[in-house]
Formats: structure tokens, C-alpha cells, sequence
DNA sequence: GGCATGCGATGATGATTATCATATTTCAGG
DNA sequence: CCTGAAATATGATAATCATCATCGCATGCC
């Protein structure tokens, strides 16, 4: 235990940067206070300080939190799945109607996308490595098939995934919504080799 | 001219639509202020409420504006090449170097899409018309081409280039914007018959 | 050339914000 | 139990925000 550190207050902490794993992705980056999230939390805005050096400093905390929430989630829908039918279920779960609902246990990409580029250094830094683990998760999942690479497919099969989720949304319509996802995921059966 | 409406006024109006949908681009829906709009435009904040009855119902012109601008703007791209090339120089100029760094004239859905779904009834109606029409678009760049629907397609290209554009925003590795953005392609030019 | 209409400016209000200084509580160890 | 430090709460500050009331000034009309 780091010095100057009990064990209470990290369970705090722990709690403070769950609450706004979830807060961040309801309300984006911009739309929670150090107030709201505190209260969620079930403490007062005061200690704040003691636990986070800025809001900048928990957003980024907050953000690797939640995509690592996202990415167990999906991970656990593709491990419950055949080897042959694991692609399937990741993108059938990526793109369910409950995820599109769910925004607040979801992917941070399709969250909070648009809001990344203008963070805070930390936290695009912090993106960028959970970009790179979702495509791999991604690239795991898929059939060894010959001439493309897996990598690459992986990479491509990820934007289609984000900006689906994104897309069904961000629009008002159910059936625009569930039409767009459909879409998706024929471009990634037929473009991944099925 | 609409009773009460001087041309002055309309001029001024739409000075202050087009700074605000550059700005919600730049920054975001809630990255900006009524005085900060004003100004940019160069005027003070106190003549706001002659012009919109409420913040959001100029944030949703702005949207439309902005997205329109948008859209214009790869229509011409896609105008400019001949026919058989037209898919091609669409995908090309919505993945370019250019169009990650020129969040301000750019796709809305890429700037603004997971803010979107947090946004009032009014927004996300004029977010849901000009998604539709983005589809539409793309979809006559398409070639006829057997099997697969064209309309389908289109919607999944959609999902695709928004996805690559976003996540190539957000990651602060420009290697890997890179990389993504090529799979984009890759995966639309196969998913579409290439 | 005077006058009215209404656009845009100035300034105010009350709410909310991040951050910090200080006070109170809690709890482990003697 | 008592004590002292650590954790959390209370309260303050200065900035920023959306919205509104009011005023001066320019412009178009007679």
C-alpha cells in the first residue's frame, strides 16, 4: 500500500472512478461535474481533490475504467461462443439492441468518440491504447481466410462496428436504427470472408 | 420577406447559423457559449434571443447547417470524377489527411455523433433527416451490381467511413489514423463488389 | 428632414462551475 | 477510552453560463 494510502481510501477512489466510468459515457466528457459525480458516489464535492490532481486527471481514470468495463463485457459475449461462431457473436453482441440502450455500460468509442480529439493529452492517450486492445479482441475473433490480412480486417471491422452504434444512436428513428446495424453486419460477414 | 423580418436581420441570422456550425464542430454541442457564438460572429451576446427562441433551437439550425455544409462539400468531390470512379473519390475525400484535421468543415456525424443522442427532440430530428440523406448519397455513388442491395450497402459504407473517421480523430498516433483509414477502404472496396 | 420601428449593445440576474481553505468526523493504535 | 492523523464535509471564491430587461442608434418611410 502506497505510502499515505489506506486501504479506505482507495476503495474510494475505486468507487469515485467507477461512478464516473459510467457518468462519461451517460453524459459525456463535458456534460458531468466534480459535484454530480461525488454525490453519485455517495461522498461531498470537497474531497475531490484528495483523491483526483485535476477533473482532467479523473476524466482519463474515468475513460480506461470504462473501456475496460466495455471490452470485458464483449470479450465474455465471444468467449460464450463456438471458436467458428466467435466473430458472429461479437458483432451480433456489439451491435444488440440492448448496447445501443446501454449506453453508460458501453463501448467508449461509440460514447464518447467525437468528444476524444479535444481532451485533455491523457486522455487521447489513454484512448489510443484501448483502440488498439479493441482491435486486437477484434482480430482474435476472426477465421484465418487467406489472401486479406487479419489485422487489417480487424481494423476495418472495428470502424464499421463504432459507427454503426454510433449512427443507431444518434438518430431518432428505431427502424433507421436497427436497418443501419443490419447493414453493418452483412458488410463485415461479407467483407470478412463468409 | 416574413412580417417583422428586415433583410438586415436575416443577413445577421445566418452570420450567426454558419459561426455556430463550425464552432459545434470545433467544440461540440456543449463546448460553446451563446456570448462566444455571438462574438465570433461578431456581435455582442445580448441580441441572441432576438434571433432563436432558445439555445438548442439554434443549435439545431446549426446542425443543419452545418451538416449540409458538409455534405456539399463530398457531393463535389463525387461530382468531380467520372462516373465508374465516383464510390472511389467519395471514400477518398471523406478518408483524407485533410478531412481529419478540418473538424470544423467537416462530416457533423463524425464531429458530433455520440453527443448527438444526448441532445433535444429538435436536434436529433434534424441529426436522423441528414443521415438518411448522407446514406443516399453515398448510395449514388454506387455501381449496380448484382446480389446485394445497393441501399444496404450504402448504409453499412456509412457506418464504416463515420467509424474510420472518428476513431482516426480520436487516437493520438498518426500511424495508426492512418492504418484504420486504409482498412476502411480496403473494406468498403471488397464489401462492395471491387 | 423628422419620426417611428426594431436591431443590436449594455448590463444585470441567478444558477452552476472548478478549485481551494478550513472544519469536522472516523478510526487505528496505545 | 484517548489521541493524532487521515479522510471526508462545509463553506467560500471567482469564473462562466443562459436568459432577460432596457436603452441608444441607425435605417427606411412619410
Amino acid at each position: 500500500m502506497p505510502r499515505g494510502e489506506t486501504a479506505k481510501k482507495q476503495q474510494t477512489h475505486e468507487r469515485i472512478v467507477r461512478t464516473a466510468a459510467a457518468a462519461i459515457r451517460k453524459h459525456g466528457f463535458d456534460g458531468i461535474s466534480v459535484a454530480d459525480v461525488m454525490k453519485e458516489a455517495g461522498l461531498t464535492h470537497g474531497g475531490f481533490y484528495a483523491h483526483f490532481e485535476s477533473k482532467d486527471a479523473m476524466l482519463a481514470e474515468a475513460l480506461d475504467e470504462a473501456a475496460g468495463d466495455a471490452m470485458g463485457r464483449l470479450a465474455k459475449a465471444a468467449d460464450h461462443a463456438k471458436p467458428e461462431a466467435a466473430l458472429d457473436a461479437t458483432v451480433n453482441a456489439y451491435l444488440s439492441d440492448r448496447h445501443v440502450t446501454e449506453v453508460e455500460r458501453g463501448c467508449t468509442l461509440a460514447a464518447l468518440g467525437s468528444e476524444t480529439g479535444r481532451q485533455s493529452p491523457e486522455v487521447r492517450r489513454v484512448a489510443t491504447r484501448r483502440v488498439r486492445e479493441l482491435a486486437d479482441l477484434i482480430e482474435r475473433q476472426m477465421p484465418e481466410w487467406g489472401k486479406t490480412s487479419r489485422h487489417e480486417d480487424a481494423l476495418g471491422a472495428m470502424c464499421t462496428l463504432v459507427g454503426a452504434l454510433l449512427i443507431a444512436r444518434a438518430v431518432d428513428d428505431p427502424q433507421l436504427s436497427k436497418d443501419v446495424r443490419a447493414a453493418a453486419k452483412r458488410l463485415i460477414g461479407r467483407g470478412t470472408g463468409k
